[in-house]
DNA sequence: TTGAGATAGATGCAAACGCATGGATATACG
DNA sequence: CGTATATCCATGCGTTTGCATCTATCTCAA
């Protein structure tokens, strides 16, 4: 008590970005990206999650790169035949990517190792009432009032 | 209830992600970041939170840079004169850093403008219980086992 | 229908990054 | 004391990033 709301409101932001960054670090450091960068993966993860082909300036939305840089790194992961990149028929300006069998493939192959070294760093840390209130708060959080409207 | 612990600790993990790179975009958007950007700020504001000079190599750690890529970005940080780069007289192969009154003063100003906007983006999703929870299970998230020991 | 403005994605370019490595100093051990 | 090994930071180099900009397409109003 004491400390005022936009204090708290720091605190708490201070908390997450060292609690990402430390874990973040933690797993940079395994054996598991040898095959996929970290945000080669996190493409490839959130594609994972899409039933049908997504735009991509849908997917510049879910992920923590720029316009271009998703561009070329779609360039590149379509390089390596983990996704497809085809015209839009809805709207002549888009593109609709999604992934091949082999980017499926290494993601869950990727994504399969990953999970365990998630759960090994999480799991001595937070028990289960925690976890699952963490991730509440975090979707809260992640809550973007300009999406709601859609 | 029905998830593995597994399944808890990787979803409150991908929740904490979200919550992160959600409102990083926001941050990033704002006017804040002229003068000096989101990672130049983010090793001025640790530096201001040392009483005394630091080793390169323990700013390494708790920012999210390589260690070639800090010891660049100090480089120019030391250009712009905001931070000082001086031998360690107890082990002549380290650094110590510290801010420069220019970079005091830059870091506080960013910082101000900086906390506004977290303000507005957290306060109107969490209240004040739920900012102290959030902050506490960061903390512990955040807890460097191999640190503790030192 | 057409012309103005908005939006999607690609590309040129300089800046910044990570990996691998190098030079210098500290530490451990015979 | 001397040599092997580890640690710290800087630098070479190829890759990736972000900013600005470009082209193409869509939207909407006159």
């Amino acid at each position: 008590m004491g400390r005022s709301t936009s204090r708290l409101a720091n605190d708490a932001w201070e908390a997450l970005l060292t609690a990402h960054a430390v874990l973040i670090k933690q797993m940079a450091a395994t054996e598991v990206w040898n095959e996929l960068s970290m945000r080669e993966y996190d493409v490839l993860y959130t594609l994972s999650k899409c039933p049908e082909p997504v735009r991509a300036r849908e997917l510049t939305r879910h992920v923590l790169l720029s316009q271009p840089a998703l561009s070329r790194m779609v360039d590149r992961l379509i390089g390596r035949g983990f996704i497809a990149r085809d015209p839009d028929p809805a709207d002549g300006r888009g593109v609709l990517l999604s992934l091949t069998e082999p980017g499926r493939a290494i993601q869950r192959r990727v994504g399969g190792r990953h999970a365990v070294d998630i759960a090994c760093l999480v799991r001595d840390r937070l028990d289960p009432a925690e976890l699952r209130t963490l991730e509440e708060l975090c979707h809260k959080l992640a809550t973007d009032d300009n999406e709601e409207t859609s």
